[in-house]
DNA sequence: CCTTGACCTTCCCATAAGGTTAAACTTTAG
DNA sequence: CTAAAGTTTAACCTTATGGGAAGGTCAAGG
């Protein structure tokens, strides 16, 4: 007697969107709910675990095709921890290299913000610098 | 005595895609350049600092939004450095902001990562974490 | 004159992860 | 019975960029 609940109720209780749940269904992540006669999707405990462990995996930063693995794993009794550990170890890298990324532009961008005075005067590092070296002249 | 260069030519030139400048062209980002009769459009040495100051902002991760403002205030001789400053500063916000996300996420995973011994047992932290607390029944 | 290859043109499609809107149908409360 | 609220599909918008089709242009060589 488990309480089946429509899309909007679904919605609420994972914290997505029901246009999501839609898409991620479309996407090949969840797999199509039963209908009412009228063609309402209907999902259960199981579907809302899955709803709510796709929330999770955003909430992480990874893709929706890397949640797909990991709810391929999560759902294979035969998985090995070694494969869910290397997803996560490449998107891992992905943030490391992201977070390098910006530090590097926010390194640069600070010094020249520094070295702008900001005030009613045309003179300016930061547009000088995207000028680049030939409007020096 | 301005050599023109035909978009090929001036996407070598300025490290961006013959489709990039066209694309920025389209969005308003840089004036229509004059064409051949052949319609080929043809780019001179203003144009090229102009798509040169294009990629340096996208180095820094300015959006093309971004980077329309800060063109027309390059091109503005009555501007105020103040008005350059702001945009930067928001841009330094911004990129403050997703390091912070990233290096949250980055938290969570490392820890997560760490406690999956990720081996050829199905047990897995990550896994469990994603999962929720509910699946620890 | 004709071909070949390297350009160039415009237009359409795709990405990721959603948001928004609209027309039509269903369910529920009063 | 009616009105409100919820659902359906579908389509278009976003950002910045890549890919490809179909066709025009140009220069070199036969």
């Amino acid at each position: 007697m488990t309480k089946l609940l429509t899309i909007g109720e679904a919605a609420k209780a994972s914290g997505l969107s029901a246009k999501m749940i839609r898409h991620y269904e479309q996407s090949g992540l969840l797999d199509t709910p039963p209908r009412t006669e009228a063609g309402y999707r209907l999902y259960n405990t199981q579907q809302l675990r899955q709803l709510n462990f796709i929330r999770r995996g955003r909430q992480l930063g990874f893709s929706l095709e890397e949640i797909h693995s990991l709810l391929n794993l999560w759902r294979d009794p035969g998985r090995e921890s070694r494969e869910v550990k290397h997803i996560a170890e490449k998107h891992l890298q992905d943030v490391a290299q992201k977070i390098a990324e910006l530090q590097q532009i926010q390194g640069v961008l600070e010094k020249l913000a520094n070295q702008c005075c900001g005030n009613s005067n045309p003179d300016c590092a930061i547009l000088d610098s995207l000028a680049g070296p030939e409007s020096m002249v």
